[in-house]
DNA sequence: GCAAATTTGTTCGTATGTATT
DNA sequence: CAATACATACGAACAAATTTG
Protein backbone atom coordinates (compact mmCIF):
# COMPACT_ATOMS: atom_id res chain seq x y z
CA UNK A 1 0.00 0.00 0.00
CA UNK A 2 2.32 2.88 -1.28
CA UNK A 3 1.85 6.45 -0.21
CA UNK A 4 -0.69 8.56 -1.77
CA UNK A 5 0.86 9.77 -5.50
CA UNK A 6 1.35 13.44 -4.13
CA UNK A 7 3.73 12.34 -1.36
CA UNK A 8 5.16 10.49 -3.33
CA UNK A 9 5.93 13.36 -6.21
CA UNK A 10 6.45 15.63 -3.07
CA UNK A 11 9.23 13.56 -1.21
CA UNK A 12 10.95 12.81 -4.70
CA UNK A 13 11.32 16.99 -4.61
CA UNK A 14 12.61 16.73 -1.07
CA UNK A 15 15.02 14.43 -1.92
CA UNK A 16 15.94 16.24 -4.53
CA UNK A 17 16.46 19.67 -2.63
CA UNK A 18 17.85 17.85 0.82
CA UNK A 19 20.44 15.91 -1.19
CA UNK A 20 21.38 18.90 -2.95
CA UNK A 21 20.46 18.48 -6.01
CA UNK A 22 18.31 21.68 -6.07
CA UNK A 23 19.82 24.57 -4.54
CA UNK A 24 18.60 27.34 -2.45
CA UNK A 25 17.11 30.31 -4.79
CA UNK A 26 17.04 27.78 -7.30
CA UNK A 27 13.38 27.33 -9.25
CA UNK A 28 11.97 24.26 -9.82
CA UNK A 29 10.05 22.72 -13.18
CA UNK A 30 6.87 24.52 -13.57
CA UNK A 31 3.29 23.05 -12.81
CA UNK A 32 2.89 22.17 -16.47
CA UNK A 33 6.67 20.49 -16.57
CA UNK A 34 5.97 18.41 -13.02
CA UNK A 35 2.73 16.82 -14.02
CA UNK A 36 3.90 15.65 -17.15
CA UNK A 37 6.90 14.21 -15.74
CA UNK A 38 4.79 12.43 -12.92
CA UNK A 39 2.29 11.82 -15.08
CA UNK A 40 -0.17 13.53 -12.84
CA UNK A 41 -2.99 15.85 -13.24
CA UNK A 42 -2.34 19.46 -12.26
CA UNK A 43 -4.28 19.05 -8.83
CA UNK A 44 -2.13 16.23 -7.77
CA UNK A 45 0.87 18.22 -8.60
CA UNK A 46 -0.23 21.40 -6.63
CA UNK A 47 -1.11 18.95 -3.53
CA UNK A 48 2.73 18.19 -3.83
CA UNK A 49 4.13 21.64 -4.05
CA UNK A 50 1.52 22.67 -0.96
CA UNK A 51 2.93 19.75 1.13
CA UNK A 52 6.28 21.28 0.70
CA UNK A 53 5.46 24.62 1.51
CA UNK A 54 3.95 23.82 4.55
CA UNK A 55 7.34 22.24 5.60
CA UNK A 56 9.04 25.38 4.75
CA UNK A 57 11.27 23.26 1.46
CA UNK A 58 9.76 25.77 -1.36
CA UNK A 59 8.10 28.90 -1.85
CA UNK A 60 5.57 29.88 -5.12
CA UNK A 61 5.94 33.75 -6.50
CA UNK A 62 2.80 34.06 -9.03
CA UNK A 63 4.01 34.87 -12.48
CA UNK A 64 7.45 33.33 -11.78
CA UNK A 65 7.00 29.94 -10.55
CA UNK A 66 8.41 27.59 -7.56
CA UNK A 67 11.65 28.08 -5.70
CA UNK A 68 13.71 26.41 -3.20
CA UNK A 69 13.91 28.79 -0.03
CA UNK A 70 17.03 30.70 0.96
CA UNK A 71 17.65 30.38 5.05
CA UNK A 72 18.14 33.82 6.58
CA UNK A 73 20.99 33.93 8.79
CA UNK A 74 19.75 33.84 12.17
CA UNK A 75 20.19 36.74 14.41
CA UNK A 76 21.37 35.59 18.17
CA UNK A 77 19.86 37.53 21.00
CA UNK A 78 21.07 36.56 24.34
CA UNK A 79 18.86 36.62 27.21
CA UNK A 80 21.07 36.36 30.30
CA UNK A 81 23.21 39.30 31.31
CA UNK A 82 23.61 41.75 34.10
CA UNK A 83 20.21 43.03 36.08
CA UNK A 84 21.11 46.06 37.09
CA UNK A 85 21.98 46.91 33.38
CA UNK A 86 19.88 45.13 32.01
CA UNK A 87 22.76 44.73 29.42
CA UNK A 88 23.30 41.42 27.51
CA UNK A 89 19.09 40.85 27.79
CA UNK A 90 18.43 41.41 24.39
CA UNK A 91 17.68 44.87 25.22
CA UNK A 92 18.43 48.34 24.43
CA UNK A 93 22.19 49.30 24.23
CA UNK A 94 23.27 45.78 24.13
CA UNK A 95 20.92 44.60 21.04
CA UNK A 96 22.67 47.70 19.25
CA UNK A 97 26.15 45.94 20.55
CA UNK A 98 25.49 42.68 19.24
CA UNK A 99 23.79 43.53 16.36
CA UNK A 100 26.51 45.72 15.22
CA UNK A 101 29.49 42.86 16.22
CA UNK A 102 27.79 40.96 13.29
CA UNK A 103 28.32 43.95 10.62
CA UNK A 104 24.92 44.71 10.93
CA UNK A 105 22.91 47.99 10.95
CA UNK A 106 20.49 47.94 13.66
CA UNK A 107 17.33 50.42 13.60
CA UNK A 108 14.41 51.14 15.54
CA UNK A 109 11.43 53.26 15.31
CA UNK A 110 10.75 55.85 18.01
CA UNK A 111 8.84 54.61 20.82
CA UNK A 112 4.74 54.97 20.37
CA UNK A 113 3.48 55.10 23.92
CA UNK A 114 -0.05 54.29 24.80
CA UNK A 115 -2.03 54.61 28.23
CA UNK A 116 -4.73 52.45 28.73
CA UNK A 117 -6.35 49.73 31.37
CA UNK A 118 -4.48 46.35 32.09
CA UNK A 119 -5.99 43.49 30.68
CA UNK A 120 -6.19 40.30 33.47
CA UNK A 121 -3.24 39.28 32.10
CA UNK A 122 -0.71 42.07 32.10
CA UNK A 123 -2.43 43.01 35.38
CA UNK A 124 -1.83 39.76 36.79
CA UNK A 125 2.18 39.74 35.58
CA UNK A 126 2.38 43.26 36.73
CA UNK A 127 0.92 42.45 40.31
CA UNK A 128 -1.53 45.66 39.79
CA UNK A 129 -5.64 45.85 39.99
CA UNK A 130 -7.08 44.32 37.14
CA UNK A 131 -8.23 47.49 34.69
CA UNK A 132 -6.05 49.63 36.57
CA UNK A 133 -4.03 52.49 34.57
CA UNK A 134 -0.80 51.36 32.70
CA UNK A 135 2.05 53.18 30.12
CA UNK A 136 2.47 50.94 26.94
CA UNK A 137 5.90 51.91 24.79
CA UNK A 138 6.17 49.83 21.55
CA UNK A 139 8.98 49.45 19.38
CA UNK A 140 9.63 48.17 15.58
CA UNK A 141 13.04 46.67 15.45
CA UNK A 142 14.92 46.50 12.27
CA UNK A 143 18.18 44.62 10.78
CA UNK A 144 19.90 45.85 7.63
CA UNK A 145 16.24 47.33 6.97
CA UNK A 146 14.61 44.01 7.99
CA UNK A 147 11.77 43.55 10.21
CA UNK A 148 13.55 42.06 12.99
CA UNK A 149 11.13 42.01 16.22
CA UNK A 150 8.14 43.96 17.91
CA UNK A 151 8.75 45.08 21.50
CA UNK A 152 6.40 46.57 23.96
CA UNK A 153 6.81 47.58 27.16
CA UNK A 154 3.93 48.08 29.97
CA UNK A 155 4.61 50.26 33.24
CA UNK A 156 2.36 50.56 35.94
CA UNK A 157 1.12 54.29 35.62
CA UNK A 158 1.90 54.70 39.27
CA UNK A 159 5.52 55.23 38.34
CA UNK A 160 4.68 58.30 36.39
CA UNK A 161 2.34 59.70 39.17
CA UNK A 162 5.74 59.06 41.46
CA UNK A 163 7.67 61.27 38.55
CA UNK A 164 9.46 59.63 36.10
CA UNK A 165 6.99 61.23 34.04
CA UNK A 166 9.11 60.94 30.84
CA UNK A 167 7.76 57.04 30.50
CA UNK A 168 4.71 59.00 28.61
CA UNK A 169 7.04 61.23 26.16
CA UNK A 170 6.91 59.59 22.73
CA UNK A 171 10.91 59.91 22.56
CA UNK A 172 13.51 57.70 23.10
CA UNK A 173 14.86 57.87 26.30
CA UNK A 174 18.64 57.91 25.56
CA UNK A 175 20.05 56.58 28.62
CA UNK A 176 17.39 53.75 28.78
CA UNK A 177 14.73 53.36 31.15
CA UNK A 178 16.37 50.88 33.26
CA UNK A 179 18.89 53.84 34.19
CA UNK A 180 16.28 56.50 33.49
CA UNK A 181 14.02 54.85 36.44
CA UNK A 182 17.22 54.21 38.45
CA UNK A 183 18.37 58.44 38.66
CA UNK A 184 14.41 59.54 38.88
CA UNK A 185 12.73 56.67 41.57
CA UNK A 186 15.90 55.26 42.57
CA UNK A 187 14.07 52.20 41.08
CA UNK A 188 16.94 49.55 40.94
CA UNK A 189 15.98 46.66 38.63
CA UNK A 190 16.81 43.29 40.31
CA UNK A 191 16.52 40.59 38.17
CA UNK A 192 13.91 39.40 35.63
CA UNK A 193 11.84 36.44 34.29
CA UNK A 194 11.38 35.25 30.89
CA UNK A 195 8.26 33.75 29.77
CA UNK A 196 9.21 31.82 26.04
CA UNK A 197 6.57 30.44 24.08
CA UNK A 198 5.94 29.95 20.63
CA UNK A 199 3.04 30.43 18.75
CA UNK A 200 1.22 31.50 15.64
CA UNK A 201 1.91 35.70 14.29
CA UNK A 202 -1.47 37.54 14.22
CA UNK A 203 -1.79 39.48 11.53
CA UNK A 204 0.08 42.82 12.48
CA UNK A 205 2.99 40.63 12.65
CA UNK A 206 2.72 38.97 9.35
CA UNK A 207 2.41 42.62 7.97
CA UNK A 208 5.12 43.57 9.99
CA UNK A 209 7.69 40.64 9.16
CA UNK A 210 6.45 40.30 6.07
CA UNK A 211 5.75 36.37 7.08
CA UNK A 212 4.09 34.35 4.50
CA UNK A 213 0.69 34.50 4.48
CA UNK A 214 0.02 30.59 4.77
CA UNK A 215 1.00 30.19 8.65
CA UNK A 216 4.45 28.23 8.18
CA UNK A 217 6.58 30.33 10.53
CA UNK A 218 5.75 30.80 13.70
CA UNK A 219 6.67 33.54 15.76
CA UNK A 220 8.76 34.00 19.57
CA UNK A 221 7.36 35.38 22.09
CA UNK A 222 8.95 36.19 25.21
CA UNK A 223 7.71 38.03 28.23
CA UNK A 224 9.80 39.43 30.12
CA UNK A 225 8.94 40.68 34.11
CA UNK A 226 11.82 42.89 35.61
CA UNK A 227 11.67 43.27 39.48
CA UNK A 228 12.98 45.79 41.56
CA UNK A 229 14.76 44.97 44.76
CA UNK A 230 12.00 43.92 46.81
CA UNK A 231 10.64 41.63 44.77
CA UNK A 232 7.88 44.00 42.85
CA UNK A 233 7.03 44.37 39.28
CA UNK A 234 8.92 47.33 37.46
CA UNK A 235 7.80 46.55 34.17
CA UNK A 236 6.62 44.45 31.82
CA UNK A 237 8.67 42.98 27.87
CA UNK A 238 6.58 41.65 25.38
CA UNK A 239 8.85 40.82 22.37
CA UNK A 240 7.72 39.05 19.20
CA UNK A 241 10.47 37.28 16.94
CA UNK A 242 10.17 34.87 13.98
CA UNK A 243 11.32 32.32 14.29
CA UNK A 244 13.05 31.82 10.95
CA UNK A 245 15.38 34.34 11.65
CA UNK A 246 16.13 34.39 15.48
CA UNK A 247 18.13 32.33 18.09
CA UNK A 248 18.54 32.64 21.47
CA UNK A 249 21.21 31.92 24.30
CA UNK A 250 21.25 31.29 27.98
CA UNK A 251 24.00 31.62 29.72
CA UNK A 252 24.22 29.71 33.02
CA UNK A 253 27.15 29.96 35.82
CA UNK A 254 30.61 30.78 34.19
CA UNK A 255 30.66 30.09 30.53
CA UNK A 256 34.11 30.63 28.38
CA UNK A 257 33.36 33.49 26.11
CA UNK A 258 33.34 32.54 22.65
CA UNK A 259 31.40 29.63 23.70
CA UNK A 260 29.39 28.40 20.84
CA UNK A 261 30.08 30.41 17.80
CA UNK A 262 30.03 27.43 15.87
CA UNK A 263 26.91 28.61 14.56
CA UNK A 264 23.87 26.10 13.54
CA UNK A 265 24.98 25.84 9.77
CA UNK A 266 25.49 22.69 9.17
CA UNK A 267 26.65 22.61 5.64
CA UNK A 268 29.87 24.35 5.07
CA UNK B 1 -11.87 43.49 -5.16
CA UNK B 2 -12.93 41.39 -1.94
CA UNK B 3 -10.56 38.70 -0.66
CA UNK B 4 -11.10 35.30 -2.57
CA UNK B 5 -14.46 33.28 -1.52
CA UNK B 6 -12.48 30.93 0.31
CA UNK B 7 -10.33 33.06 2.37
CA UNK B 8 -14.22 34.80 3.33
CA UNK B 9 -15.22 31.55 4.37
CA UNK B 10 -12.18 30.88 6.60
CA UNK B 11 -12.45 33.95 7.97
CA UNK B 12 -15.93 33.55 8.89
CA UNK B 13 -15.08 30.66 10.85
CA UNK B 14 -11.96 32.13 11.98
CA UNK B 15 -14.41 34.30 13.77
CA UNK B 16 -16.69 31.91 15.00
CA UNK B 17 -14.13 30.12 16.81
CA UNK B 18 -11.80 33.40 18.24
CA UNK B 19 -15.42 34.94 19.71
CA UNK B 20 -16.14 31.57 21.25
CA UNK B 21 -19.24 30.84 18.92
CA UNK B 22 -17.35 28.02 18.02
CA UNK B 23 -15.33 25.84 21.59
CA UNK B 24 -12.61 23.93 21.78
CA UNK B 25 -13.07 20.52 20.67
CA UNK B 26 -16.55 21.63 18.96
CA UNK B 27 -17.31 20.12 15.51
CA UNK B 28 -17.73 22.34 12.73
CA UNK B 29 -20.39 21.41 10.13
CA UNK B 30 -19.57 18.99 7.64
CA UNK B 31 -18.05 20.18 4.15
CA UNK B 32 -21.49 19.28 3.09
CA UNK B 33 -23.03 21.46 4.65
CA UNK B 34 -20.59 24.22 4.34
CA UNK B 35 -20.85 24.22 0.43
CA UNK B 36 -24.77 24.56 1.01
CA UNK B 37 -24.10 27.51 3.89
CA UNK B 38 -21.78 29.41 1.62
CA UNK B 39 -23.22 28.63 -1.80
CA UNK B 40 -19.37 27.34 -2.91
CA UNK B 41 -17.99 24.46 -4.15
CA UNK B 42 -16.86 21.68 -2.02
CA UNK B 43 -13.09 22.04 -3.48
CA UNK B 44 -13.38 25.82 -1.95
CA UNK B 45 -14.55 25.05 1.13
CA UNK B 46 -11.84 22.61 1.31
CA UNK B 47 -8.98 25.53 0.90
CA UNK B 48 -11.08 27.14 3.72
CA UNK B 49 -10.48 24.73 6.29
CA UNK B 50 -6.75 23.80 4.64
CA UNK B 51 -6.02 27.54 5.60
CA UNK B 52 -7.90 27.16 9.50
CA UNK B 53 -6.10 23.53 9.39
CA UNK B 54 -2.31 25.63 8.87
CA UNK B 55 -2.73 28.38 11.34
CA UNK B 56 -3.67 25.74 14.38
CA UNK B 57 -7.33 26.24 14.71
CA UNK B 58 -8.91 23.49 13.65
CA UNK B 59 -8.40 19.60 12.49
CA UNK B 60 -9.96 17.06 10.36
CA UNK B 61 -10.81 13.81 11.21
CA UNK B 62 -11.87 11.23 8.64
CA UNK B 63 -15.01 9.34 9.17
CA UNK B 64 -15.64 12.09 11.95
CA UNK B 65 -15.71 15.74 10.98
CA UNK B 66 -13.84 19.06 11.81
CA UNK B 67 -13.15 19.59 15.17
CA UNK B 68 -11.64 23.64 17.03
CA UNK B 69 -8.27 22.15 18.19
CA UNK B 70 -8.22 22.02 22.27
CA UNK B 71 -5.06 23.55 23.74
CA UNK B 72 -3.04 21.38 25.00
CA UNK B 73 -2.11 22.99 28.84
CA UNK B 74 1.80 23.61 28.45
CA UNK B 75 4.21 22.35 30.09
CA UNK B 76 7.22 24.67 31.66
CA UNK B 77 10.44 24.28 31.62
CA UNK B 78 12.94 26.58 33.35
CA UNK B 79 16.32 26.94 31.67
CA UNK B 80 18.44 28.01 34.67
CA UNK B 81 19.43 27.24 37.41
CA UNK B 82 22.14 26.16 39.95
CA UNK B 83 25.52 25.61 37.51
CA UNK B 84 27.11 22.88 40.02
CA UNK B 85 24.41 20.60 40.10
CA UNK B 86 22.37 20.78 36.79
CA UNK B 87 18.85 21.36 39.03
CA UNK B 88 16.68 23.85 37.48
CA UNK B 89 17.56 23.55 34.19
CA UNK B 90 15.38 21.33 32.79
CA UNK B 91 17.40 18.33 33.67
CA UNK B 92 17.64 14.75 35.64
CA UNK B 93 15.57 15.14 38.90
CA UNK B 94 14.25 18.76 38.82
CA UNK B 95 12.68 17.66 35.92
CA UNK B 96 10.84 15.50 37.87
CA UNK B 97 10.04 17.59 40.42
CA UNK B 98 8.76 20.27 38.17
CA UNK B 99 6.54 17.77 36.54
CA UNK B 100 5.39 16.24 40.05
CA UNK B 101 4.52 19.59 41.04
CA UNK B 102 1.84 20.18 38.43
CA UNK B 103 0.25 16.97 39.47
CA UNK B 104 1.51 15.31 36.34
CA UNK B 105 2.90 12.13 35.75
CA UNK B 106 6.51 11.86 35.07
CA UNK B 107 8.28 8.95 33.09
CA UNK B 108 11.58 8.46 30.92
CA UNK B 109 12.59 5.70 29.19
CA UNK B 110 15.90 4.03 29.95
CA UNK B 111 19.14 5.39 28.09
CA UNK B 112 20.05 4.31 24.66
CA UNK B 113 23.37 4.41 24.42
CA UNK B 114 25.52 5.06 21.01
CA UNK B 115 29.42 5.33 20.40
CA UNK B 116 29.56 6.97 17.33
CA UNK B 117 31.95 9.59 15.48
CA UNK B 118 31.39 12.94 16.01
CA UNK B 119 29.53 14.72 13.04
CA UNK B 120 31.46 18.15 12.08
CA UNK B 121 28.70 20.18 14.48
CA UNK B 122 29.08 18.24 17.40
CA UNK B 123 32.95 18.34 17.17
CA UNK B 124 32.53 21.53 17.10
CA UNK B 125 30.62 22.13 20.21
CA UNK B 126 32.99 19.68 22.02
CA UNK B 127 36.03 20.65 20.97
CA UNK B 128 36.88 17.57 19.80
CA UNK B 129 38.86 16.63 16.63
CA UNK B 130 36.20 16.15 13.45
CA UNK B 131 35.15 11.99 13.84
CA UNK B 132 36.65 11.57 16.77
CA UNK B 133 34.89 9.09 18.50
CA UNK B 134 31.85 10.10 21.36
CA UNK B 135 29.16 8.53 22.93
CA UNK B 136 25.71 9.58 23.36
CA UNK B 137 22.93 8.58 25.95
CA UNK B 138 19.43 9.37 24.38
CA UNK B 139 16.13 9.14 26.23
CA UNK B 140 12.38 9.74 25.77
CA UNK B 141 10.60 11.26 28.06
CA UNK B 142 6.96 11.59 28.68
CA UNK B 143 4.18 13.60 31.32
CA UNK B 144 0.91 11.27 31.71
CA UNK B 145 2.03 8.88 28.95
CA UNK B 146 2.34 12.25 26.71
CA UNK B 147 5.52 12.35 24.47
CA UNK B 148 6.83 15.34 26.17
CA UNK B 149 10.98 15.27 24.83
CA UNK B 150 13.86 13.99 23.39
CA UNK B 151 16.82 14.31 24.70
CA UNK B 152 20.30 12.81 23.58
CA UNK B 153 23.33 13.98 25.50
CA UNK B 154 27.44 13.68 23.44
CA UNK B 155 30.08 12.99 25.76
CA UNK B 156 33.93 12.69 24.47
CA UNK B 157 35.14 9.20 24.48
CA UNK B 158 38.32 10.68 26.41
CA UNK B 159 35.68 10.76 29.30
CA UNK B 160 35.25 6.71 29.44
CA UNK B 161 38.63 6.26 28.75
CA UNK B 162 39.71 8.43 31.98
CA UNK B 163 37.29 6.18 34.07
CA UNK B 164 33.63 7.10 33.59
CA UNK B 165 32.90 3.81 32.68
CA UNK B 166 29.28 4.01 33.39
CA UNK B 167 28.44 6.33 30.70
CA UNK B 168 28.67 3.72 28.13
CA UNK B 169 26.51 1.29 30.02
CA UNK B 170 22.40 1.47 29.00
CA UNK B 171 21.30 2.02 32.70
CA UNK B 172 20.43 5.34 34.73
CA UNK B 173 23.17 6.69 36.59
CA UNK B 174 20.76 7.33 39.10
CA UNK B 175 22.75 10.10 41.26
CA UNK B 176 23.05 11.76 37.77
CA UNK B 177 25.41 12.24 35.18
CA UNK B 178 26.75 15.60 36.54
CA UNK B 179 27.15 13.86 40.27
CA UNK B 180 28.63 10.58 38.42
CA UNK B 181 31.43 12.86 36.56
CA UNK B 182 32.07 15.13 39.62
CA UNK B 183 32.56 11.66 41.80
CA UNK B 184 35.02 9.81 39.12
CA UNK B 185 36.90 12.35 37.52
CA UNK B 186 36.47 15.67 40.01
CA UNK B 187 35.26 17.04 36.96
CA UNK B 188 32.94 20.09 38.25
CA UNK B 189 30.24 21.84 35.96
CA UNK B 190 31.10 25.35 35.90
CA UNK B 191 27.60 26.67 33.76
CA UNK B 192 26.34 25.82 30.10
CA UNK B 193 25.02 27.75 27.50
CA UNK B 194 21.80 27.06 26.12
CA UNK B 195 21.19 27.79 22.35
CA UNK B 196 17.74 28.15 21.64
CA UNK B 197 15.76 27.34 17.72
CA UNK B 198 12.58 26.63 16.27
CA UNK B 199 12.71 24.41 13.34
CA UNK B 200 10.14 22.07 11.25
CA UNK B 201 10.13 18.86 12.78
CA UNK B 202 12.28 15.41 11.69
CA UNK B 203 9.93 12.32 11.00
CA UNK B 204 11.42 10.95 14.12
CA UNK B 205 9.72 13.20 15.45
CA UNK B 206 6.42 13.51 14.20
CA UNK B 207 6.36 10.03 15.03
CA UNK B 208 7.05 10.13 18.49
CA UNK B 209 5.63 13.38 19.38
CA UNK B 210 2.51 12.31 17.18
CA UNK B 211 2.15 15.27 15.69
CA UNK B 212 -0.15 16.29 12.82
CA UNK B 213 1.64 15.20 9.85
CA UNK B 214 0.67 18.76 7.87
CA UNK B 215 4.31 20.10 9.04
CA UNK B 216 2.44 22.98 11.27
CA UNK B 217 3.85 22.31 14.54
CA UNK B 218 7.46 23.29 15.04
CA UNK B 219 9.40 21.58 17.55
CA UNK B 220 12.10 23.78 19.89
CA UNK B 221 15.56 22.90 20.30
CA UNK B 222 17.60 23.33 22.74
CA UNK B 223 21.63 22.54 22.64
CA UNK B 224 23.02 22.59 25.97
CA UNK B 225 26.79 22.87 26.16
CA UNK B 226 27.96 22.14 29.50
CA UNK B 227 31.55 23.68 30.26
CA UNK B 228 33.69 22.56 33.71
CA UNK B 229 35.73 25.03 35.39
CA UNK B 230 38.87 25.38 32.98
CA UNK B 231 36.33 26.09 30.69
CA UNK B 232 36.43 22.54 28.25
CA UNK B 233 33.47 21.19 27.49
CA UNK B 234 31.76 18.14 29.25
CA UNK B 235 29.23 17.64 27.13
CA UNK B 236 26.60 18.41 24.43
CA UNK B 237 22.81 17.77 25.46
CA UNK B 238 20.29 18.16 22.41
CA UNK B 239 16.55 18.64 23.75
CA UNK B 240 13.68 18.90 21.38
CA UNK B 241 10.39 19.60 22.08
CA UNK B 242 7.09 19.95 20.51
CA UNK B 243 6.41 24.06 20.49
CA UNK B 244 2.46 23.16 20.99
CA UNK B 245 2.79 21.75 24.77
CA UNK B 246 5.98 23.53 26.15
CA UNK B 247 7.19 26.71 27.20
CA UNK B 248 10.37 27.77 28.63
CA UNK B 249 11.66 30.17 31.71
CA UNK B 250 14.72 32.20 32.12
CA UNK B 251 15.64 33.62 35.20
CA UNK B 252 18.29 36.45 36.09
CA UNK B 253 19.01 38.19 38.87
CA UNK B 254 16.87 37.88 42.02
CA UNK B 255 13.32 36.87 41.23
CA UNK B 256 10.33 36.03 43.61
CA UNK B 257 9.31 33.03 43.90
CA UNK B 258 5.82 32.39 42.38
CA UNK B 259 6.96 34.24 39.56
CA UNK B 260 4.80 34.52 36.79
CA UNK B 261 2.72 31.49 38.02
CA UNK B 262 -0.07 33.96 36.34
CA UNK B 263 0.10 31.39 33.13
CA UNK B 264 -0.52 31.87 29.44
CA UNK B 265 -3.80 31.30 28.72
CA UNK B 266 -5.87 34.73 28.50
CA UNK B 267 -9.58 33.28 29.42
CA UNK B 268 -11.42 32.04 32.48
C1' DG C 1 4.33 51.65 -22.85
C1' DC C 2 1.68 47.78 -24.31
C1' DA C 3 0.39 43.19 -25.78
C1' DA C 4 1.41 38.42 -25.64
C1' DA C 5 3.11 34.53 -23.37
C1' DT C 6 4.06 32.17 -19.15
C1' DT C 7 3.04 30.72 -14.53
C1' DT C 8 0.63 30.33 -10.39
C1' DG C 9 -4.11 31.21 -7.98
C1' DT C 10 -9.03 30.37 -7.62
C1' DT C 11 -13.30 28.00 -8.65
C1' DC C 12 -16.28 25.00 -10.61
C1' DG C 13 -17.49 19.75 -11.58
C1' DT C 14 -17.10 14.57 -10.88
C1' DA C 15 -15.62 10.09 -9.27
C1' DT C 16 -13.58 6.91 -6.21
C1' DG C 17 -10.97 5.55 -1.91
C1' DT C 18 -10.55 5.18 3.15
C1' DA C 19 -11.76 5.77 7.98
C1' DT C 20 -15.28 5.86 11.42
C1' DT C 21 -19.75 5.19 13.32
C1' DC D 1 -22.94 -4.21 6.12
C1' DA D 2 -24.51 0.37 5.37
C1' DA D 3 -24.24 5.25 6.05
C1' DT D 4 -21.45 9.22 6.80
C1' DA D 5 -17.50 12.18 6.30
C1' DC D 6 -13.07 13.35 4.93
C1' DA D 7 -9.00 12.17 1.40
C1' DT D 8 -7.31 11.62 -3.12
C1' DA D 9 -7.47 12.20 -7.99
C1' DC D 10 -9.07 13.22 -12.51
C1' DG D 11 -10.66 17.30 -15.75
C1' DA D 12 -11.77 22.22 -17.17
C1' DA D 13 -11.90 27.23 -17.20
C1' DC D 14 -10.80 31.77 -15.99
C1' DA D 15 -8.20 35.28 -13.04
C1' DA D 16 -4.06 37.55 -11.47
C1' DA D 17 0.86 38.38 -11.41
C1' DT D 18 5.07 38.56 -13.86
C1' DT D 19 8.19 38.47 -17.63
C1' DT D 20 9.17 38.93 -22.43
C1' DG D 21 8.96 40.71 -27.00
Amino acid sequence: MPDPMYRQIADDLRRQIEGGGLAPGEQLRTELELREKYNASRHTVRDAIRWLITRGLVETRPGQGIFVVQKISPFLTTLTGDPRTGFGGGEGDIYIMEVTAGARVPAATAPRVGIQQATNQIADELQVEDNSTIVSRHQQRFIDDTPWSLQTSFYPMSLVERGAIRLIQATDIMEGTVAYLAETLRIEQAGWRDLITVRNPDETEIAFFKLPDDGRVSVIETRRTVYDEIGQPVRLTVSVYPADRNQFAVNVGSVPDEAGSGNASPRP
